[in-house]
DNA sequence: CCTGTTTCTATCGTATGACTTTATCCGGGA
DNA sequence: TCCCGGATAAAGTCATACGATAGAAACAGG
């Protein structure tokens, strides 16, 4: 049911601390909400209750709540207990909460949905980064950029270039708010390398092209050329996403059959 | 020092209980925080050593830090203790830590980027509500804007108007993520309308008109029209924000000098 | 005198039990 | 029928104790 969930890179430091007990239940009940397995609306089990569910004192658990409940996902009430909050009030820009959508199972629409936000976001901050960057900026993203070419396809170190090339763009924009979209963006970028499969060495190196087309426009301080090229970028990735995104439900349906 | 707080109207259920009292433990380190009253890497109040800062046991203090450590404000650790996280880890899009820069004195280089990223989000946004908008939807972003109409400029339910406005066209879009965007979209909104003189109404008709178009095009499913006036709205608001906010920096130096 | 190791200790993390507050439910009375 | 008020269940708060961990300081060896 489950794919392998560990081959995924983090983005970003997660402010879940996994060693922590709290921690570790907050996981538990976020996965739980977020692959349905606790539909809106239903109880958390019971503060006393919990002795029997996972052993675990209130305090820890009432800590993994408070952690969920500024993140939208759970609303604790006196005497009608703590419920599942609607998906509505959930905030699924948060890291953590993007991060926790990798243990469950691709939902195609919320994938389809981050790259909408990320079509408009990223060309815009390509935009910004090509004027603002600094020359500490383009190192950075030439780095990463580098660490892309110089790593076997689809391996982690390249995953990570991946990813810190996106976000040293965000960096280079100089707008905090902005950068707070890295991690929506880093998870398109996950989930694509996540559903790939890893001899599609196609798409590879067509990225790989986009990516040196955007550092390009960067280099030049060409701001509507960097934001056309971000376009072509992601437009690219949603396009093979989406691709796998079909041969992956079609595969299933022949399983199922 | 502080401005009168209350005036502002919340944009969305916040997720901070002000009732309990971890939640005003949250809310008070919070803003200590974000105005920079206790800077970064800065320890928090000792666990123990809080009984006599304020008096509030050890559970309720905990269960604010980890509310707080949720959206990255702090980071706790074993022996080093509670520390205030640098600003480059807080989620500047959650809505209580938007709701909660309402409590410190306007940060024009934070206005501004919201504004930025506002510009860059809420007219590809329009133009997806035009697209997609159902029945509903509609009649929903037309309620909203007669309660602009119908009521005095810059009195609440104009504003609650003018927020939900704006948090009806994001509804329309049908994108859950870029809908969590909304919340940051009204920040610059409340913030406009807190610096504002009660008495500029040349601005307030601009606005209207401006909003009015917007709607139109929704009406007329013309996604590019749409974003285009929603551009002009953003705009307008944006100058007429940084133009308070000129004047407002001008008063106090003129009245320190 | 410098460096690496051990011990110490302050601080957070977890557990437990008691008590308080809140809001829902339900029944009795107008 | 409607309103009011008590019973009640659940979260909220408190106090205390102990465990675990990472810094710091003391110490031993070079």
């Amino acid at each position: 049911m489950r794919g392998p969930m560990q081959l995924h890179v983090k983005a970003r430091a997660t402010r879940l601390n996994p060693d922590r007990l709290f921690g570790q239940v907050a996981h538990r009940l976020a996965v739980a909400i977020i692959t349905g397995g606790s539909p809106a609306g239903s109880l958390l089990p019971n503060e006393d209750d919990l002795k029997g569910e996972i052993s675990v004192s209130r305090t820890a658990y009432r800590e993994a709540v408070k952690f969920l409940s500024g993140k939208g996902l759970v609303e604790a009430r006196p005497k009608s207990g703590t419920r599942v909050a609607p998906r509505e009030a959930w905030n699924l820009l948060d890291p953590d909460v993007l991060a926790w959508h990798f243990e469950a199972d691709p939902n195609e629409k919320f994938i389809r949905d981050l790259f909408e936000l990320r079509l408009f976001v990223e060309p815009s901050a390509a935009r910004l980064a090509a004027q603002r960057r600094s020359e500490a900026d383009l190192r950075l993203i030439e780095t990463a950029f580098r660490g892309m070419v110089e790593n076997p396809p689809y391996a982690e170190p390249t995953v990570r270039a991946d990813l810190a090339f996106h976000e040293a763009i965000f960096a280079a924009t100089r707008n905090p708010p902005l950068q707070c979209l890295a991690p929506a963006v880093s998870a398109t970028i996950q989930w694509s390398l996540f559903l790939k499969a890893p001899d599609d060495r196609f798409f590879f190196t067509a990225s790989l092209i986009d990516h040196e087309r955007v550092f390009d426009a960067i280099v030049q301080r060409d701001g509507d050329l960097a934001a056309a090229r971000m376009s072509g970028l992601v437009i690219d990735s949603l396009n093979s996403t989406l691709g796998l995104l079909a041969a992956r439900t079609e595969a299933n349906a022949s399983k199922i059959a």
